[in-house]
Order: structure tokens, then sequence, then C-alpha cells
DNA sequence: TATGAATGAGAATTCATTCAT
DNA sequence: AATGAATGAATTCTCATTCAT
């Protein structure tokens, strides 16, 4: 007798165990064992709800993703104002707890998957894109309340972005350049650039 | 008798084979036989020039970030202005050419690896660091001459570093919302921001 | 579920073949392929039940030990009056049967391997030192009971047995001067030496 | 300009770091580079000199009995009483010096070649028929001049020997049980015992 | 003579995947 | 539903041997 809640629990669970795989060892090193170990199961119980290695990485990103969507949410509170909220974003990003790390290193791993996998693409632009329209969205209405200046907030949400993305990558590769609090001084100098003061 | 330039010319052969597959396959894919086909060799042969797979990752890495100081340092010609050179360098890392995504692709994968091998991070440390250095060079240039106009030269060169590290993996992961466009466009407009409009 | 009895017949197949293809072709030259071959499983099979191609063989030669003290066992009936046990021995050990032919060869492969590897050293320290105990008890309770008249029981014990070893060593290596019946009338004129005549 | 001493000379070196690296590395794991390197040759060196592993290996065998059998004249000096021989020649292989410690192993890795190549068998026949002649000899003498008392000389000759290389197996292998005291012990017990006491 | 670069035929080992239970 | 034993294809690495110099 088929149990959706159960078999949807259980495909969460492997998810889970997979992108903690993920970020402990790699893309590369992650083999089905540990995942099964991870999660409390053997390798045929993990094939048993994935047909492939290939199709578990891709739900697996997929699932990262959406936990950290759901993070974001929780950080742009509707009450905060836009300038406030391009720092929570930040804030929210910087890879400073473990959770954050993970999924740093979980998205790394996916982009280097899209370099040849157009389907791994596909999730990044689904997932990333949401991303970068919540920066958009703090930009604009920043500017349409004054209290951000900026020549083309498209182009400054697009700066702000990819400079979280180069910043934590470094902050990840344990860089000796850039440390946990360089970044977030850089993100908050960037802020402080646009943002209009009284 | 040995020929050392003949080692060393065997050597370059199959690094720039080992950067070539990287770029391809990924370091992830990547198989000691394809590098030997690539560079016309048997796998023996590669074997009898590098120790092991990692040996030859390692210094296929640092290869590829050798090569890359190599154009970097054609591009800033000192002649050039301080604003100007900070445009040419994000013109010159622009991954347009099929040798400049090539690079990208390397360093991405270098990021990845460095993620959990210290060996790597060091490999970056080195290469990148003298990248940051060289914007950040143009950046206090720029300001000691009044042509820039930032509260923190250092905070702004990493700014522009990081950002142009977070474009460039969209570009290459053939993310929708980010062209190759759209990656000089945010470059450029990122340096009128700091730029002093006479 | 486990079927531990399985898996435990599944490892004694396993080794069953390890020591046969051991003594046909030598540790040296023995290829995991061989092993799985002989006992009619794949390499991969070989490896899910050893990790390695060294526990392969410490496990093996634990095997051929367990086998031959069994052998032994069965020998040293206690009924026998000590010097008779010693010739029982004797006869037990000759390399005259296949089965004992495939044991000399596993322990004379033992015993280059411990040279170097000390775990093999142990292997055979525990195996080796209670075959030498049961000659040992034999010609103390032939003294004891004054059938045999020795000046040290432990001396003409390792006597005994490393004499064996040197005899069978020749036989096994198509020595044109030791045959099977030499070493056996060797063996006995020793014990003829040792045993009181009345 | 073939010069026959300079090559002979060249084929002893070769064959002095053979038997070195069999002693260290046995057989099993002896490779071509290793003897090169030990040699003070390259690898093309060593096969310009023998055809094959296997012939330089058979060589090896063959020139460590030389260099045995020298050492046993020297010991078995005219002027000894043959009981004194058979003392002396037992002193003399005892594994305690490392230059005989590499003979033992070196005969040991021999021995377990002799079991599957026929002309590695011969090797055996033809130096360690030497060796038991020697012995035997001595024995025979013994009796002769009301020495030593055997009921049959060549049975009491192939005790010796082959006790000895029981002995030296167990005192290589490190057992715990037989020291080289132990082995010196046990070969004196034994011509003891079968010498006369006025 | 002597070298050592280059080869390529293995061999151990790994691991995703299958499937009988 | 879940398991884990079994597989075998794939891959790295080794090393005797060759051969141009």
């Amino acid at each position: 007798m088929a149990r959706p809640s159960a078999v949807a629990e259980r495909r969460r669970e492997i998810l889970e165990a997979t992108c903690e795989v993920v970020s402990e060892r790699g893309f590369r090193d992650l083999r089905i064992v540990d995942v099964a170990k991870e999660a409390g199961y053997s390798t045929g119980t993990v094939h048993y709800y994935f047909d492939s290695k290939e199709e578990l990485l891709r739900e697996a990103f997929r699932f990262e993703y959406e936990k950290s969507r759901i993070r974001r949410e929780a950080v742009v509170s509707p009450g905060l104002d836009p300038v406030a909220r391009l720092r929570a974003l930040a804030d929210a990003y910087l890879p400073s707890s473990p959770a954050s790390v993970r999924s740093w290193r979980v998205w790394m791993e996916l982009w280097i998957s899209a370099l040849r996998d157009p389907s791994m693409g596909q999730v990044n632009d689904v997932y990333y894109g949401e991303w970068r329209q919540a920066v958009l969205d703090a930009m604009r209405e920043g500017q349409e309340k004054g209290l951000i200046e900026v020549p083309d907030p498209q182009l400054f949400a697009n700066m702000y972005v990819s400079m979280m993305d180069g910043l934590a990558i470094q902050v990840l590769a344990g860089a000796e350049g850039i440390s946990l609090a360089d970044m977030q001084a850089t993100c908050r100098a960037f802020v402080d650039s646009v943002a209009v003061t009284s």
C-alpha cells in the first residue's frame, strides 16, 4: 500500500543526507554508500527512491535551494525598510553558521555541475533568479522611496548579488586575504555607498 | 643523456592538455587517459611525469594561473591611467574568448578543490592574491590622483574583484539572467560609480 | 536480511580458493582475478569480503593453519604412546598428499612474508608455536615415562620440528638429494635415536 | 670494443645489487629500478646486461650461492677435526651477521621460486648438494675416526642440514620461540648428541 | 656502452547499479 | 518496502621492457 507521506518523508531524509555529504565530501567524491550511511539506510534503499546518482544530485540541489528560499523569506520581513533589507540579506547569506556554509558549498558544487549539465543550469536559473529578484525588489523599492540612489537598480542588484558570491567563494576556500569579517564589511560598504544619507 | 628542456617541454604539454580536459570535462570527470590522448602520449607517460592524478591537477592549476598572470601583465600597461586600467582588467577577464572561458572554468574547479584540499587553497591564495593586488593598486593610484573617489580602496577593490567572479560564474553556468554583455555592463557601471566625473 | 552463515560460508570459499591459488602460483604471482575464478565469483565479490589483497592473504594464512591444526589434533590421539605420537606427527606432516603439499607450500609463502611483514610473523608465531608445543609435549611425556632419553626435551623438540621443516622444503623444491622417502626415513631415524630401546 | 673484464665487473655489481634488493624487499617486490639504483646504474643498463628480470634473478641466486660457498670453504679448514668442523659450519651459517642474514633471505626466496620454476630448482640442487656434501664428509670422517657415532652418516647429515634450515627460517621470521641463541644451542646439542665422549 | 624517456599490458581497487529475498 | 550481496565496468597506477640517442 502506498503511503505517499511516508515516501515523501523518506525522500526528504535521503536528500538531506545527500546535501550533507555533498557539503562534506563534494560532488566529486560523493558515494551512494555515504549518503545511505548518513541517512541511516542501505544503498539499495537510496536507489529505491532515486533512479540514479545523477537524479539524486539534481533533486538534492533543488532541495537545498528550497531550504535557502525559506530562510530568505524569513529574513525579508515586510516591515523592514529596503536598505535594512539589503543589509539583512547579506547577513543572512554570510557563511557563518554551519547551515549556511553547507548551503554555499552545495551551491558552488551546483555551479560547477551547471558548466556541463544544462539540467543543473536550469535548477540554478530558477532559484538563483528568485534570489536576484529579491535583491532587485529591495533596490527598486529603495530607489522609489528615495532611500537608495543608483543609476540602474538592475545593474546594482547584480553587483551586490555577484559580489556576495565572489566573496563567499574566497571565504569558503579559506583565502588568506578575505575573512568572514571582510566579507561582511565589504557588503555593508556597498550598501552604504548606494544608500542615501540624510 | 638528460635533456632538461625536452623534459620541461613534455611537462608543459601534459599540463596544457590537463587544463584543456579540466575545462572540457571538469575536475570530477577528468581521466588520465583523456589527458594522455589530448597530449598525444600514453597514460604511462603522464604517470612518468606526474606521480599521481592529484599532483597533476595541482600543477595544472598552477600552470593555468601562471598563464593568466602573464595575460594580466600584458593588459596592465604602465601608460594606462588607473580608471582605464580597472576597465581593461575587467575586459581582459571577460569570459568571451575560448582561452578566457577555459581559464575561468579551471579556476572554478580550483575553488571547489580548495574547499577540501588546503594545498589547492594555497595555490589559490598565491595567485588570487596577486590578482586582487593588481586591482587594489589601480584603485589606490586612482584615489591618490583624484580620479577615483572611494572611502576605502581595499574594500572597493574587493568588491570589484569578487563581483567579477560572481558574474563570471553565472555567465559560465549559462544563467538566463546574466549574459556576457550584462557582465561587462555591470563591471563598467561599477567603475563609473567610483570614477570622479569632471 | 543478513544471513551470517551465508556470509561466513562465502568467506570460507574465498579463503579456500586463495590457499589453492597461493599453492599453485605462489604469493608473488597471485592475482585477485585467479582467486575469484577459483572460487567462482567476480573480483568485485572478493573485494566485497576482503578489503585488500593483503588482508585476504593474511586471512588465508590463518585459515590454512587452522585446517592444519585440526588435522594435527586428529593425529595426536590420546591413546598413542609418546614415541608413536612423534612418529605419527612426522607422518601426518609428510608432504605426500595434495592437501599436505598445499599446506607446506602455503606455510613456506607465509615464512617469506613474515620476513618483512610483522603481522604475518604474528600469524606464524601463534600457529607455529602450537605445533612446536605439541611436539614438546610428546617429548616431555616420553621422557617422564622413560620412553625417550634426551638431555633437554625443549632442544630436541626444536630439532625435530625444524628438521621436518628443512626436509620438507627440499622435498617440495624437488631437490635431487632428498626424496619423500628420505624425509620419512630421516624423521624416523631421529625418533629412533632418542627412543629408549628396551 | 669488448672488454670482457669490464663486462664481468659490471655484471657482478648488478648481481650484488640484486641480492641486496632481494634480501631487503624480497623477490616478490623486487623492481628493476631498485636494482639499478642500488647498483648506481639505470634500468636500461640492467637490461643491457641481463635479458630479463627472470634471468637476472636466476643469476643472482647463483651468485649468492657462490659467495656462500667461498665462505664455507674458508670455514672448513683442513686442520679442524670433524666434530669441530660440524660445529664451525653451524656457527658460520648462523644468521648473526648482516651478510649471513642476507644469504639466508636470498636462499629462502630461492626455495620459494624453486617450487614452481625447475630452473631455480636446479640452482638449488647444485649448490645445496655441495653444502650437504660438506656436512656429510665431516660426519663420515668423524665416524671413521671414531669421533662420531651414528647408525647412518647420510641420514644424520641430512638431519643436521635440514635442522639448520628450519631453525634459521624461524629466526629470520622473528619467531618468539626461537632466538639466535636457541638456534646455536640446538645445533650444538645435536652435535653433542652424536659426538663420542671419551 | 649506457641512458632514461616512453610505452602498454596488466592488476588492484572502487562503486553505481541490480536483484533475489 | 527495504536490504545488502554480488557484479563488472571503469580507472588509477605500476613496472618490465624497448629503443632512439
